[in-house]
DNA sequence: TTGTACGCGTTATCAT
DNA sequence: ATGATAACGCGTACAA
């Protein structure tokens, strides 16, 4: 317990056992070309010191960190944290350590972060950040760190992409609903969300456009409370709609605020979560919600990259279907 | 973008620049006895090349890594991304990277994981891990690793503390039921989930035995779902209680459970979130619960442990208390 | 099977 | 103000 000397290196085992330090280092890394005898001796001087080996020394030895630096914008999203877990998983099954980077909503801030990344010595970067320009992305690429990034889409031979395939379904739901209009349709349209939503929305009013029917867009933001206000608002004067939100939360926020306003779900308000999760069942009316198994994307997602830093030959365009759950928030 | 050459040393730097590396070197660390003229010289050179210090060197030669580990039993929970995000942001403030390690409810494993933190080299560590034995974590502190132990009660010069204060507050709350006793109260035990939890359930006990009052204990698994469907059996044929549970979702799931079992909340049955997060806003009735908040513990487990670790004196043990937040779900 | 010696990229201690 | 040079802890050809 007063044991706070300085770390026991492989000098000092190497002593100890009498033998070379290289014979440590083959112990520890389970060189199958030492003798069992010796092998023992050495282990029980590494566990008598307590040795631990230095994953910064191996590193700079290996050029390998066995880390993989995970980028997002923050941990603070439930599906972020589904996938964050997922990676987690997937990376301690395959022996690699996860590294976290924090991005905001600052363009110059982003490109610190990317140079952090690069600095850090990972062996490869998930960029789970689609607000991030190619530009940046390949910032790194460039640096020869291997890359998988979700929802972003760069074509390099070191790059992996991972894509959340909404557009279909969007496009589905939409036609399906103008063929027998109830009410208007609205996007909700949050600022700084990234590319993906974009996406979605650029499928929702496309769709709209071809059919030449209306539709609105109502932007909040990416807050429970401020959106459950906008719409306690809203709600006074308009009282029909069928409303597309963005994550559970703010779906959750319409929904109290129509429930609030005794407006009624799903005959007068309909509303649908575009990536929900385990709290979409939790309303009453449950939200109906486009699924995506974020959990396994993360996994997925530190898998390709593990086999993009293995040189493996892969596809390196992933794409995840987004499944529409039907439940009691729309008719 | 064909640039897949290896990792720019500080060698390249120094050659092109015309300079030694120990310059270089000084460029980099901001030294300032370096002369205006060669250090524009030398960053010139910095950035045609796109010369990055490699971490994993830098952590070698002053061992220290701009690391700290942080050890979760899983990403999944969001008062664990709550504090996730506090302490990303914290640590992004004072310069540090964090390093993720989860654990498993397996103890054998766990010790992996402290040999694991050891291994990888932090600058210290924080654990959010209270079903770890302190043998465990001293197990780390042993390594003169810092630490900040989460719910977990060291005393040890390198070791920091942070606990979350309920029981006060949870015997407030069952001492005023008491007087006045509508329905017999019920505490939800939940396996593997800690210290914490087990604290919290005592301070239940204790206080209903020293007023030599009725309560009871139910078992159920840290599921929404699986605790739904329990519930929904229980309230076949019990009418009437007072909810005790560790989280919103199982929270939200025995309010469920009793809506759709046309029980009224709060009347017939009352529901508590002992963590409680945004989510106990958003059903209704809205949840009455104990909050804490996770994002400023976050922030300050990692503001202790830098104390720490740069010997800085401080008191070594904060509590954080909750608070009790009234809402619909109880009288 | 084991040991020697060099390299990994950087910092830091000397000199100069 | 700048430059050699020795650490830092480990892996690995190469030699023995």
């Amino acid at each position: 317990m007063e044991n706070l000397k300085n770390r026991v290196t492989i000098y000092e085992v190497a002593k100890m056992s009498g033998v070379s330090l290289a014979t440590v280092s083959r112990v520890i890394n389970n060189s199958d070309i030492v003798s069992q005898k010796t092998k023992d001796k050495v282990n029980d001087v590494i566990k008598k010191l307590g040795y631990k080996p230095s994953a910064l020394a191996q590193g700079l030895a290996t050029s390998k960190s066995t880390t993989i630096g995970v980028v997002i914008p923050s941990a603070n999203y439930v599906y972020i944290s589904n996938m964050l877990n997922g990676m987690t998983d997937k990376a301690k099954e395959l022996g690699y350590d996860l590294r976290l980077f924090t991005t905001s909503h600052d363009r110059g801030e982003a490109l610190k972060v990317m140079e952090k990344v690069i600095t850090s010595h990972v062996d490869g970067a998930i960029i789970f950040d689609d607000e991030l320009e190619n530009e940046e992305l390949m910032k790194i690429a460039s640096y020869s760190v291997p890359l998988v990034a979700i929802n972003n889409d760069i074509e390099a031979t070191n790059v992996g992409c991972i894509h959340f395939g909404y557009e279909h379904n969007i496009k589905n739901i939409v036609a399906d609903y103008i063929k027998n209009p109830h009410k208007e349709m609205y996007f909700i349209h949050s600022n700084n969300c990234g590319r993906l939503l974009e996406r979605i929305e650029k499928a929702f009013v496309d769709t709209h456009v071809k059919n030449n029917t209306n539709y609105g867009i109502l932007s909040s933001d990416d807050s429970y409370t401020k959106t459950y206000n906008d719409f306690m608002k809203f709600f006074e004067s308009t009282k029909k709609g069928y409303f597309l939100a963005y994550r559970d939360s703010l779906a959750m926020a319409i929904l109290n605020a129509a429930l609030d306003s005794n407006l009624k779900v799903p005959e007068d308000v309909e509303i649908l979560s575009l990536i929900g999760t385990k709290y979409a069942l939790m309303t009453r009316p449950q939200i109906s919600s486009m699924h995506i198994d974020l959990y396994q994307i993360g996994a997925s997602a530190v898998e390709l990259l593990t086999k993009i830093m293995n040189k493996e030959e892969t596809d390196k365009h992933i794409t995840f279907a987004s499944e529409f759950v039907k439940r009691g928030s729309t008719l």
